[in-house]
DNA sequence: TAGTGGTCTAGACCACACG
DNA sequence: GTGTGGTCTAGACCACTAC
């Protein structure tokens, strides 16, 4: 019994058409009648579940925009019907994409596409805590936001050429009436065209919000390596502490789909009244 | 024919004796023929679905030690003979613990449970990363190891009370011969009967491998608050920099099973040469 | 060859949200 | 009530490991 082709296609998933149903993998076999094997081939050159290719084709959708932030992705039964696979295969796919966070799946609802702009997200990528009282945002008043060449390391850790187009930002926050962080904010320039201090100014909110709504870019991810350092005389005066303080150094690289690289973030934090919140499991 | 009780009972899951099949949940129906539902029954007060109940009896004789660090547990199909389920929820139960570093699947051998030993686990509670080369693990000079009362803020964190025993430690980790971690460490004294320095120091590899090993306490989590310090005389002298460095501090406090708290830890990290790394998602 | 985890399917029913 | 995600089952086959 059984079968249809088996030749498995690991590569296939990512290079495939817009929507079209994946090619059957290996290990699939649907119920169905009489039919033979495929007769000669390599029994598994590059294994790739089939969940995983309605994964990188829900996520190529979700890439280009078919289903934007906030917005609602078709039903289980609808995206099994679309890739002529089961319902359970779809739920596998969606399960690691809910736990990727690019997807967020609500009982009686449905499944919706993740956006910075809620509450639950927005803490994400802000660690830090507040000694007393409730994590929340604090003001952000925007110093500087040009255009420049890249220097050599902001170029390598962008993955692009030294001297490349991007954007600096310079921007102080402040919770509860005292400058807490200072950021210096590199942006792939490709993707942030248009990008003003005034905008950023007007906008109330997450940074990370503005981008996804009016750049199109989605923060997916993010790597960060924690210091302590000394507070030069710029930072100490912009953060209104002592010259030679410690300071919380989190230099930041974060992604977005297919893992690139999009924004270099240097913060310095001022960690008197507020922590670094992590958690290890 | 079907049916036993179908009466939900989500409490019944913790209070269950140790190893008595679950009694079907809610959603259960094995797709028998006739057979009535429960009739008279709250539909659903604190509805707890079966796999959460099956991790729940496993997690168990993980914590009664039935299967032992680096052991193998019995297989899915032996697990659902046992608890009178399904594979498939078997698997959803393995599935979450897992993901939750309990225990690890590895493909056609079996699924065994995580020890602080393994090379892969090592590095789970220890994030400080060399600026050049790999990670590694370096040297630890106990300074001290003492038994005495649990300070008010300690017996909070450790859900004690005040005045109850407690093992303190104090130690320094050097790193290609340079200081690098002062550690201040708090156990449930409890748990601790007989750690003395010299066993710490016979000790090779990670201390929480010997607490597995020697005590039979396993750490499952922790949370971390990380701030910027600055050095005070004694740090300064011990890790070799001037007083007034700063220095990340690292509060930790680690949880066993049950979530219950059985260390606090603040460590001193020079971040010179080497970074506290972490991964955003 | 046997045993284990991993994938896939098909179908049933439950819990939840909303009109 | 209808639709959505969530749970559970039963059975088949695949991939990996070890004997």
């Amino acid at each position: 019994m059984s079968s249809l082709p088996t030749s498995p296609l690991a590569a296939a998933a990512n290079g495939a058409p817009e929507s079209g149903a994946p090619q059957s993998g290996a290990g699939t076999q649907p119920s169905t009648p009489a039919s033979a094997n495929t007769p000669a081939a390599a029994p598994s050159p590059t294994f790739s579940p089939l969940y995983q290719q309605i994964k990188a084709l829900i996520m190529q959708s979700l890439q280009t925009g078919e289903w934007k932030p906030g917005e609602m992705i078709p039903s289980e039964m609808d995206l099994a019907a679309r890739y002529k696979v089961s319902q359970g295969t779809v739920r596998k796919a969606i399960d690691e994409l809910a736990a990727d966070n690019l997807v967020a799946r609500r009982q009686g609802k449905g499944t919706f596409v993740t956006t910075h702009h809620e509450d639950v997200v927005k803490f994400r990528f802000l660690r830090l805590v507040p000694d007393e009282g409730e994590p929340h945002y604090g003001a952000s008043r925007v110093l500087e936001c040009k255009r420049l060449r890249a220097p050599a390391e902001i170029a390598r850790l962008l993955d692009i050429r030294t001297g490349d187009s991007v954007v600096q930002i310079r921007r102080v926050l402040t919770f509860s009436n005292e400058a807490t962080v200072l950021d210096e904010i590199w942006l792939l320039g490709a993707n942030f065209k248009g990008l003003t201090a005034e905008k950023l100014n007007e906008w109330k909110g997450p940074m990370y919000a503005l981008f996804e709504a009016e750049f199109g870019t989605r923060m997916i991810r993010a790597t960060e390596k924690i210091r302590a350092v000394a507070a030069d005389n710029t930072a100490a005066e912009l953060l209104s502490v002592a010259p030679g303080s410690p300071l919380l150094s989190v230099e930041r690289v974060s992604f977005t789909y297919g893992d690139r690289p999009v924004e270099v973030r240097r913060g310095l934090y001022v960690t008197t009244r507020h922590y670094y919140q992590n958690d290890l499991s």
